[in-house]
DNA sequence: CTCCATGCGTTAGTATGCCAACGATTATTG
DNA sequence: CAATAATCGTTGGCATACTAACGCATGGAG
């Protein structure tokens, strides 16, 4: 009788809980301007500079066309470049702007913030658990994804 | 040091996850054409028929916006109709038809399906945790949204 | 009864997330 | 080398999700 009551299915709770930690996370950088998305895109550029739009896409398991606007956004705000890549035509490489590295050092605080806000209904021990189960599901269900992608692989994170 | 794997933030595990659980509703109920947001809300639908938009909205917790572009796609499928409260003009009562009906029964299996695939990286012990901590998540962390709303009160369900 | 605040539905705009399709480029294969 | 397949970026379209703002109806205050 899983179907009765829709506010007990996993997918209604996930939903939910995702939704406010967009909430949480968007209030705490609202100074910033600063969404979930773009963070991940950002992070993902600081770590891996001249990664190109795909990979990016790949490694925080976005679709690329997501990816593709979102950097738009922050190339508009002057926070990332994009070039075409030397090495294949076919590739932009997109990277961090001073400005860009700046934003994300601005943004630290506040990101520990919402971090904290939102495990802060649990004690350490259900963090723990939480975290556990999360991840668990992830990468059980995570098909294909970020499965091709090597972070931190020699020779990827130049500088 | 929270900050420094992103794979490892909870609001990034927490999209994923719904991700996911997004896309498993969705390939189970592809041949009814049917998304996680559609289903909630005609479950609300059947539960509460002539309920009206915003109240609707707020029992899933979703947008009023979101709600009303839902309901009219699934009004423009033949699956609900709208019509002004007789109560209340600023309102309009929505309810299932047949067809809407019928449609909800045809989902409760893949409903069911997409509920067992999702959970399936977890044992009973998992499951019964990860469902109490996002219900915990979720109740400590939503403030007002379907506080207000009181499922099931009398009088509030007609036949 | 009249003014005013509130609530509802709607529109518009922005941001995420998906799929399908396209041209361009690269890799593969015969 | 030439034909084919695969990949990348891009555009367009659809479905969520939010905010802001507006017209309208209702409820309450004076």
């Amino acid at each position: 009788m899983a179907t009765h009551d829709l506010y007990q299915r996993p997918g209604f709770l996930l939903r939910r809980a995702h939704q406010i930690s967009a909430s949480i996370f968007e209030r705490a950088c609202a100074d910033l301007g600063l969404t979930p998305a773009q963070y991940g895109v950002l992070r993902v550029m600081q770590d891996h500079p001249g990664i190109d739009q795909s990979s990016l896409a790949r490694a925080l398991a976005f679709d690329k066309v997501t990816v593709l606007r979102v950097i738009k956004g922050l190339e508009d705000r002057g926070f990332c470049q994009r070039a075409v890549s030397p090495e294949n035509r076919r590739q932009m490489a997109v990277r961090l702007t001073p400005e860009g590295a700046e934003l994300l050092r601005q943004a630290s605080q506040p990101v520990q913030q919402a971090y904290e806000t939102l495990l802060s209904p649990f004690d350490d021990a259900q963090r723990e658990q939480f975290m556990g189960l999360l991840l668990l599901l992830n990468t059980q269900l995570d098909t294909e994804a970020r499965a091709s992608f090597v972070p931190m692989s020699p020779g990827t994170d130049p500088a």
